[in-house]
DNA sequence: TAGATTGTTAATCGATTAACAATC
DNA sequence: TAGATTGTTAATCGATTAACAATC
């Protein structure tokens, strides 16, 4: 695995997704090699920071002649772990929780869904296509006995807290959050939030913002 | 409203739902004033960041006193325009269209569900709380008889792009898009993302980076 | 008044961009 | 070989942190 810098910024690390997709779209396109130059002009970076940000993990390329698309994708999936087989379980299994375990973006980053859990006695029982929602109750045991190492959190805000103490006290290492709240987990416990809730607030500023730009003109 | 720099950079933008989530909890809890050293604390920022944030829109605290904790989260709420109505359509009706019609956070952030659209006919007609699921081809109408400003992309990646395209011809100014795409959009229609997959991928990379730190050790 | 804490300017740090020798 | 494009170093830009006079 060549080089890896020791401490990659975050920054370059949320670019490594969108590298990946678009490379992965010009595969199937049937393109074969790409020059930091015009991937740039597609991502909307600059040649420069492609070649950057790829350089952390190692030379990928060749002079002259760019990279390969399909080898550079790989060398990324590879980077990202995205062929590592990793067991997880949805906690709070309501409408989000219920979205998430049909999500299909699992397939092809490696992430398996292997249960459902909540409280709610009317939702245990049931099945959201292969997965059963069990009764958070079975939960310890359950992640016992399958090897389970990422939890993902779709309860509301009130019961999140609570539900990452009993996760991380089964020995759980990595949490998906969706609960709007941030999670306090022991230091070496990987948390990674999708908040909603911020998201919509930020498209709320920027309409604002808009509006008051054309009021001012 | 003071008054606001003009090019606030997005990384303040991206901090300020933060902001004002932890001011009201502390609203809720009582707490009636705070100083920029103890709210740093709360949020785990610097007291110079959260004071340098705050005054790209105007001076909201006062010297040896700090800030009153309802009066900033409502003026952060103002900047945010989280009480200006925004009428909303989702557009791809499954799973996480319909779990997107039951999130709860659009209270409070000033927007306001109005209906959905598919192309599948056997969503057409039924109802997720008490939200409509309509044909998309009545969706021009639905946009010009009604004041919708907001579009919820729900759909998959393949009709993404299609359905932006219709939106931004039917005048829609802002998307809130949770298709793993990047849309090409008018130039002034903001697009807001949710790339549920690139966030899953990031998560599978610092899992695999905290392997090889111990696989290193 | 004395202590606390702001708003703001200056210093530092980190990330992005530019430049270019190396080389395919 | 000549042209293209990398990997990498240096320069720039922007964001964060520190410092401090102003003032409640």
């Amino acid at each position: 695995m060549d080089k890896i810098k020791i401490n990659v910024s975050m920054a370059v690390i949320r670019r490594l997704p969108k590298y990946y997709r678009y490379l992965d779209e010009l595969v199937e396109k049937g393109i074969t090699r790409i020059s930091s130059k015009e991937f740039g002009k597609i991502l909307g970076f600059t040649a420069s920071q492609i070649r950057q940000d790829l350089n952390c993990f190692g030379g990928f390329g060749q002079q002259g002649y760019g990279y390969n698309v399909r080898e550079l994708r790989d060398e990324i999936a590879n980077i990202l772990g995205l062929h590592k087989p990793n067991n997880a379980i949805i906690v709070g299994a309501g409408n989000l929780g219920q979205a998430i375990a049909n999500y299909s973006g699992f397939r092809g980053s490696g992430f398996v869904l292997k249960a459902m859990f909540d409280i709610n006695p009317r939702l245990v029982g049931i099945s959201i296509g292969d997965i059963k929602i069990m009764d958070i109750d079975d939960m310890g045991e359950f992640i016992e006995n399958t090897d389970i190492n990422v939890g993902i959190i779709c309860t509301p805000k009130e019961g999140a807290q609570s539900v990452a103490k009993r996760l991380t006290g089964e020995g759980i290492k990595a949490i998906w959050n969706f609960a709007p709240t941030d999670l306090e987990v022991p230091e070496n416990v990987i948390v990674e939030n999708v908040q909603l809730s911020e998201s919509l607030m930020v498209l709320a500023y920027l309409m604002n913002e808009r509006d008051r730009m054309e009021n001012a003109q």
